[in-house]
DNA sequence: ATGCCTCAGCTCCTGAGA
């Protein structure tokens, strides 16, 4: 099976790019972030004529969030529960057998700005709460737009932008500290292609040059990492005309083995 | 050069993104 993430930038914008994507990588669930719209205008029949039920939860101007999968997710929580937030930032649901969190992480703006104290305090919540999902769902992946550089692999110029947003030690330590729980980064499990990015500036020809950052992550358990087949940043749809600044991540998961090894008890249900 | 794109909205500029 195959899961993916993407930061469509408004699917006000971008729905014919999505369903167009959909059709050509008929992935088994899809998070998108950055929906930029709210709930009364979100296309569930346009997803469900391509085979999509979808959950959302959506906001006016920024943020929103969605799931859209093949098979009926359930379960499904908006946030964090925990962490008091006016934000639209997470849903999680499970589908086939999955905890599947789809999160847009702060962006933080700056070090030392309240909206990078709002960023460490969001994390820091994030990961209390992923603690305790993993006690009750050891078959978890958690996706989405980290908006966080693992280390200066992830960076087009890691010496001219060390120490600004998404590549401060700060947000690197927090990154690290939820993997520490017991998650995977999907797309380093495989040999990858230098220079491997999922964001690209819109100015200055960003993603003619590649000069861009790798901060949309997915992250899979311990319990799902030997079953993880392949990961790897679908580039083609940030060639679109009028792209979103982000490119999908798409992971897959071996389903067979994943179906004995729940079969066999050795992942099994809280 | 506190800009360069792009998007939403209290829309012909501003705030925010990353």
């Amino acid at each position: 099976m195959k899961l993916a993430t993407w930061n469509i930038n408004s699917l006000t914008v971008r729905l014919p790019q999505v369903v167009d994507w959909l059709n050509a990588n008929p992935v088994d669930v899809l998070a998108l972030q950055e929906l930029k719209m709210t709930d009364d205008r979100f296309p569930f029949e346009a997803f469900h004529q391509i085979g999509y039920s979808a959950h959302c939860f959506g906001q006016k101007t920024y943020n929103g969030v969605a799931l859209l999968s093949r098979s009926p997710a359930t379960g499904v929580i908006m946030n964090i529960p925990g962490f008091a937030d006016d934000m639209a930032r997470v849903i999680s649901a499970n589908v086939e057998g999955l905890r599947v969190i789809g999160a847009y992480f702060p962006n933080g703006q700056e070090p030392g700005s309240d909206k990078f104290e709002y960023k460490m305090s969001w994390l820091k919540g994030l990961r209390d709460w992923v603690r305790t999902e993993l006690v009750k769902n050891p078959r978890l992946v958690l996706m989405g737009d980290f908006n966080i550089t693992f280390d200066d692999a992830d960076v087009w110029d890691p010496v001219g932008l060390k120490d600004t947003i998404h590549c401060t030690d700060d947000e690197r330590y927090q990154l690290r500290a939820l993997v520490s729980l017991g998650l995977h980064d999907a797309f380093r499990l495989f040999a990858q292609p230098a220079k491997s990015y999922s964001w690209w500036d819109y100015r200055d020809f960003g993603f003619r040059r590649n000069r861009g950052l790798r901060i949309d992550h997915i992250l899979v358990s311990d319990v799902l990492k030997p079953l993880v087949k392949g990961c790897l940043i679908d580039k083609t749809p940030r060639k679109n005309e009028r792209p979103s600044d982000h490119a999908p991540v798409i992971v897959e998961l071996l389903q067979a083995e994943f179906l004995n090894l729940a079969r066999d008890g050795v992942a099994t249900d809280a």
